[in-house]
DNA sequence: AATGAATGAGCATTCATTCAT
DNA sequence: TATGAATGAATGCTCATTCAT
């Protein structure tokens, strides 16, 4: 009977929990981590704030579990389609895109978890994710390696380029209106928009260009 | 007699916004753009806070500011290199090159500039720099793109993407013991530590293979 | 279980609330309103700045409630004269009987209220309130107009400069030892002190005069 | 000689104070008593900040001041008007036109002047001028009650109440886009815009109905 | 265990006033 | 005498955190 009781009330802690951090993680997606407050995310869940403190002992303490929640969302994604495709560039080719897709379909999302301030106390497990997310990729690097398909390279390094030239040029994308406007920015003036499509390829492609031999590309 | 601004006063002004910037530059080195407040920034340049105002006429201004100062010799010594050499692909590798090599030798002001968090009100600034450096690349990119050395591309993409690239690969390369004890990171475990040199090699010949068609490469 | 909002809560929360609005008005009288600082009214209510932000979310918010405190009771006492008394001409006699009675008794607050300097962002509200007061006499002109013993007039207007005719006087007339000290208003000094009734009564016929028409005034 | 370089002192003097008052009354204008800083007067009277405290001791001092020009100034053109004309009748309504007009074609100085914010150490400033300004009128009201073609009625108060609803009723006129978009406003709305010849018109009126006999109005 | 009212340190910003030059 | 840089107290407001109920 106790034991139920527990088994229970240990469900229901997990549920808020879970709630919290379903919440929390939407609030960043509306209003960028500068909305994540504990009053907005404790509202959102209906719980009252101080409730908030039995599940996470500091804001802190939330902000890492938001995030390993998000990111492993998308990495687990990623991962995913790793191991779709037959061939080790076919999944190559698949996480990428996968990986460009899900971040241009929501980027305040994905501007929040890579380059979006927050809190220093943060940057630790951001740069956790950041290196989870270069593995997600350098398996499959060390793979392509092995097959002499992909050019001979300390795998863990191109896998961390891999993942910066996504996302950066993803946050790029995202925030083009600021930079057409600006001057120095001729460049971008000089090209019509382009379509997410089409931007998700030229991603894939640079990438793909920098780590497997010209010849299996074709 | 009317007073006139003596070379004496505007000596004394540069040498006071100089202090402002640099007391502010190593704030936040020491701190993280988080620490950066006007009352340390006026504390540690003994000053008063409202003096702060004098000199730059909101904390984004400063901000601006302390970015410009660190950027500017960044930006400044890679148009520099981009430059030098007579073809246009050494002119890229050489700029890919002092930049990583510039970044890898001060990692902190680097990461700072590249991925601390900041402010939601210098996100602006941030991006502006972000495309000032993809412009410096950029440049090269069309010229290579005309000379048909380099893939047909989006130039204007493809450089935030070089830039991407690199500063991920910095960023992870710098905190690396983090990520040595971390349980998933275990393609970093299994490298052995890369010499500066190398990991610049490693980086820079990346973004060549993306960019630079492979018959030219060599 | 769940924290239900108590009788006991509620009470509690109303007494705050009243207890700053009280104070914030004491301090007024005390001070005007360039003394109502937030910081004054939570250290005069014995809470914490912040606290007075769970009441009010503004100090303009703060201002409009104080506002209405001190000015509902008066305009609610003119409507109620409004109402009593047979004809039009004397309820219209019986409101601006009241408002200059009640204002005469109070002229700290009434002065505040009418005349005082507040924060620009209080003008709105106290126009408004001003329009609330030439409301409740534009309602009695509107009537006696149809009836046909009120001259024709924009009864707005009208009622505007009744509200102004009867504060002028009443502010002039609680500053009058000010006035009596200076050099050119010899006029004021010509004339012997009024009573509260008289004064009263000479307001009231001055509005009188300049609103219904002389043939029903007799 | 030095009293000939004493005299031209004192002019220069007497120049750059009228010159600072001048700009303090522009800006007050065009920006209110808000922007009314020593730093904005000084800026616009091409003089130093501390400069300023050479001529005006305060910053209350300046106000007052300005405060007396800009009143004087006013009060100067109704006199005037108040000595044109033939009869009392029509030496009044002149100064009563006089005033209006004025008052509705400069609406933020006769704003700021009667009913804008200002510091409490002003406030016996206004109320001494608020006196003059009834002064003005009382004089004529005194003749014409000696006449017999005024009412019989306090002459100070009478004409402080004159002050008071032309006041009342420009500052309402001056802002009523803000009462047309509110609700209690209904008044308001019933009634078609007035020309701000028609406006003054109306004001003046009401003010001889309410001190000139019927019968002399005819 | 849950509540949410209360806290108060902290922040950016303004501006009258002073004073060394 | 004029200058204007420097001052720093003051203000409105936010929000992570605590704790009595």
């Amino acid at each position: 009977m106790a034991y139920r009781a527990t088994r229970r009330t240990e469900t229901r802690k997990a549920e808020i929990r879970a709630r919290i951090l379903r919440q929390a993680r939407q609030l960043i997606i509306e209003t960028g981590f500068r909305g994540l407050t504990i009053a907005a995310v404790a509202a959102r869940s209906e719980i009252a704030t101080g409730t908030v403190y039995r599940y996470f002992s500091n804001k802190a303490d939330l902000c890492v579990a938001v995030f390993e929640l998000a990111t492993e969302h998308e990495i687990d994604a990623v991962v995913l389609a790793s191991q779709q495709g037959d061939s080790t560039l076919e999944q190559l080719t698949g996480s990428l895109t996968t990986f460009a897709r899900r971040a241009l379909r929501n980027p305040t999302l994905a501007y929040a978890l890579i380059a979006e301030p927050v809190g220093p106390e943060l940057e630790e497990t951001r740069l956790r994710y950041r290196s989870l997310w270069a593995d997600t990729f350098a398996t499959l690097l060390e793979k392509g390696k092995d097959q002499r398909i992909f050019y001979s390279q300390p795998t863990y390094l191109s896998a961390a380029a891999l993942v910066g030239a996504m996302a950066e040029t993803i946050v790029i994308s995202s925030t083009q209106q600021i930079n057409r406007n600006h001057p120095n920015s001729n460049h971008a003036n000089s090209q019509r928009k382009l379509s997410q499509t089409e931007l998700c390829n030229h991603i894939v492609n640079f990438c793909l260009r920098a780590v497997v031999k010209t010849e299996v590309l074709i």
